[in-house]
DNA sequence: TAGGTGACGGACC
DNA sequence: CGGTCCGCCACCT
């Protein structure tokens, strides 16, 4: 059950990302209080079932590229097409100024989920080192 | 069951 | 800039 709470509430703070802004796995994760777990957020993204009303396509790496792998069998060139539409600009290999369009959660957005459920914590995350 | 592989990120060179 | 390592942990042999 813990890991369906997780993918709710990744899905649930990308769906804050407004139109045509950027969040990062890492921001995502730390919006939701799993600071640290970048890549389960991939994970998580990689679990919702598509075609959906997530703005998935919204989530990049740190780097300010988008994360190409076969693995992705396309969803991947589905997000750069899907941002070019949202007038961000994205090259062959992926790469974007996350910079122009980085979203910056206002406070009082991330505390909604900061305080969310931390569902019935299966000690799975870090909480030692959160204090960040 | 052990080991390899990532939709990650940060440190370091 | 690029490349390597490492911590992380869900998934898949």
């Amino acid at each position: 059950m813990g890991q369906a709470s997780f993918d709710l509430r990744v899905w649930d703070a990308v769906s804050l990302i407004p139109f045509g802004q950027l969040a990062t796995y890492g921001q995502i994760a730390e919006l939701i209080g799993a600071y640290g777990c970048a890549r389960q957020v991939g994970w998580a993204l990689r679990r919702l079932p598509l075609p959906s009303a997530v703005p998935w396509h919204r989530v990049v790496n740190a780097k300010g590229k988008i994360s190409m792998s076969l693995s992705r069998e396309g969803s991947d060139w589905m997000q750069r097409e899907m941002l070019i539409t949202e007038g961000i600009p994205v090259d062959l290999e992926g790469v974007l100024q996350l910079q122009q369009h980085h979203w910056r959660p206002k406070l009082s957005e991330g505390q909604c989920l900061e305080l969310a459920p931390q569902g019935a914590s299966s000690g799975r995350f870090r909480s030692a080192q959160d204090a960040h």
